[in-house]
DNA sequence: CTGTTAGCGCTTTCAG
DNA sequence: CTGAAAGCGCTAACAG
């Protein structure tokens, strides 16, 4: 039924061994026999199987790419990117190809998906791994993700963070840590340049890397203005969604009359807070600031255009691309800092003078 | 280095082909050894070569889904809910594992990239693939993205259409077909019932079949109230981007003066459109009205919350991953129609009175 | 430059 | 219920 490289050699009058040689490439093969073979090729349509070749050479056209929500531009972006970088190079047709094949696995942000997603890509022996997002924090399955990610690496497996803190693998694992920290510091120190001095806080979910930076980075900048003692009842918990956004600022606007400002932890959770606004009759920036995180490229339309802090999702997906593929080598020390810039719009402007 | 069957039965004391049974649980093995085999398995941290075993038994863990932007949350929606299924199932740890892999693909639209990539797939004999997005039409290429998906299904892989017309294939494959003739139809029934009677139209990319059909839909509204004989002047072309509405619009409202109403292709290039109006100082619905396309997440968030036409992405990407997983069977003629429901909102009123 | 010969790691008859 | 043996389709030495 399936053509195999026996039956191109057989149709050439060749070995096997040298339609393998005209098909990769990487031999010395006489021109008149290289031209038969291809000849043959067409004709019969041959198509590598890349799971016996895999086999054989010990390779895999596989590299995988995890994130929390492909559904979410944030993510999409970068895996965008990063697939483009990875399939860079492949020719279609039948003949020989570079690039290889990204598997983009979704996991919700679960480290047991995350898990389950990298013994799925260890079983077929991916040649890299990109892991995008933040880490979760402190569960029982974090220290497993870990485990699971060095084995991975000293199995000589690429492994690429972006977007989440460094560990310490062996071979050559790379990071590419988004600065959250200094970000929000920014963010929120604009707002208090501005004036503001009663600025709620929408949390990302619990127990995540990027949810503890970004709130770390607000409360060092209410710091720097001697304002830390009033954080903790300005702060109120959500989840990056949009719902949470709208819910934590209808909490605020309950519970903090004096309120001028409201950041949220990312883009989304934003725009659920201008809603949120909307709805109360309060208009943004006029009578309450709003930011976000992430510049999202839906950011710019929000009404008013949103304030937020930039960071360079395609670029970093990019890079994360070009690293696991060997194409670009790892930044002094293995961790590079992605620079997270202020963007300021909008929807933010000194509080209401009453 | 890496650890393989026979590792496994040589430290269980048994043969390799007893501990293959045990991992696949399809033949009956005493309890006794099952136990001996999963502790060696657990000792030695064996993972099964995916290769290997696909080779051996002509299978796959990939299935392929194919995307136009994953960046776009269009495309993003669908793809995870897809993939949500396709990796249903699956276990982690060392033991079985019933889903599969979801190799989600970049094409950017571009046949090329998607034969590319279907050959890709096809090399790693995957176990099915979907293909998301309207297809190019009249392009060269065109005829040869057929041919390529005639030949997968012909040799086995399932083969899902998703949001894309019909095509006639051998073997199981099965298409969910968008309404967007009868949304986009629905769409401008709507605004002339409202009054409208000078509609401008921005359409998505040429040589589409989705940017073709929602501007047959469109123009058939205007037909059925005797307005066909403006429509070529009150359209201008797009490629689904935020940049091309927003030119679009500034170039509609320089042509056509009387206008009183724009339609997007899509909700992204209405949101363009709105940041162009904005410009002018016009206000939406007020002056203008404004509709997209797709329903999707921001477009509720839009200021004014944006009239548009709803796709069940999620749903159909759902389906997309059971079909292909064969969890569901395929509608009868193997064609199902998925339906776009009119959503109104603020975006929309009668035209001015003046 | 080309053919021969071993496997890669696993599944799967076919015997026992 | 378990083992032995024959490949799956390809690559990679090793000889010519």
């Amino acid at each position: 039924m399936t053509v195999t490289l026996a039956d191109v050699a057989a149709r050439a009058g060749v070995s096997s061994a040298t339609v393998s040689r005209v098909l990769n490439g990487n031999y010395p093969v006489a021109g008149s026999t290289r031209a038969r073979v291809l000849r043959a090729v067409e004709e019969l349509e041959y198509v590598v199987n890349g799971q016996a070749r895999g086999l054989a050479a010990a390779t895999s056209d596989l590299v995988g790419v995890l994130v929390n929500d492909i559904a979410d531009p944030f993510f999409g972006i970068m895996a965008g990117a990063a697939q483009a970088e990875i399939a860079h190079g492949s020719r279609g047709g039948t003949g020989t190809c570079g690039g290889k094949l990204a598997v983009v696995c979704n996991t919700g942000g679960c480290p047991e998906a995350e898990l389950t997603y990298l013994t799925l890509l260890q079983r077929q022996r991916a040649a890299g791994v990109i892991v995008t997002g933040g880490a979760a924090e402190g569960t029982e399955h974090t220290q497993a993700v870990t485990a699971k990610l060095a084995r991975l690496a000293s199995d000589g497996t690429r492994v690429v963070l972006c977007g989440r803190p460094p560990l310490p693998l062996d071979g050559d694992a790379a990071t590419l840590a988004f600065d959250n920290r200094g970000g929000a510091r920014r963010l929120t120190g604009h707002l208090l340049e501005l004036g503001h001095r009663h600025i709620g806080y929408i949390t990302g979910p619990e127990n995540r890397s990027t949810t503890r930076h970004r709130l770390e980075g607000h409360r060092a900048a209410l710091a720097d203005h001697g304002l830390a003692a009033d954080a903790e009842r300005l702060t109120v918990g959500g989840d990056f969604g949009r719902a949470a956004g709208y819910r934590g600022a209808r909490e605020l606007l309950d519970t903090v009359p004096e309120l001028t400002a409201i950041v949220a932890a990312n883009d989304t959770a934003a725009l659920g807070v201008c809603a949120a606004l909307r709805e109360r009759g309060l208009r943004v920036p006029r009578d309450v600031s709003v930011a976000g995180f992430d510049d999202l490229p839906f950011s710019v339309d929000a009404a008013p255009a949103l304030t937020t802090v930039r960071l360079p999702l395609h670029e970093a997906g990019a890079r994360a691309g070009r690293l696991v593929m060997g194409r670009e080598s790892a930044p002094p020390g293995g961790v590079s800092m992605v620079t997270a810039r202020l963007v300021t719009r909008a929807s933010t402007a000194p509080p209401p003078t009453s």
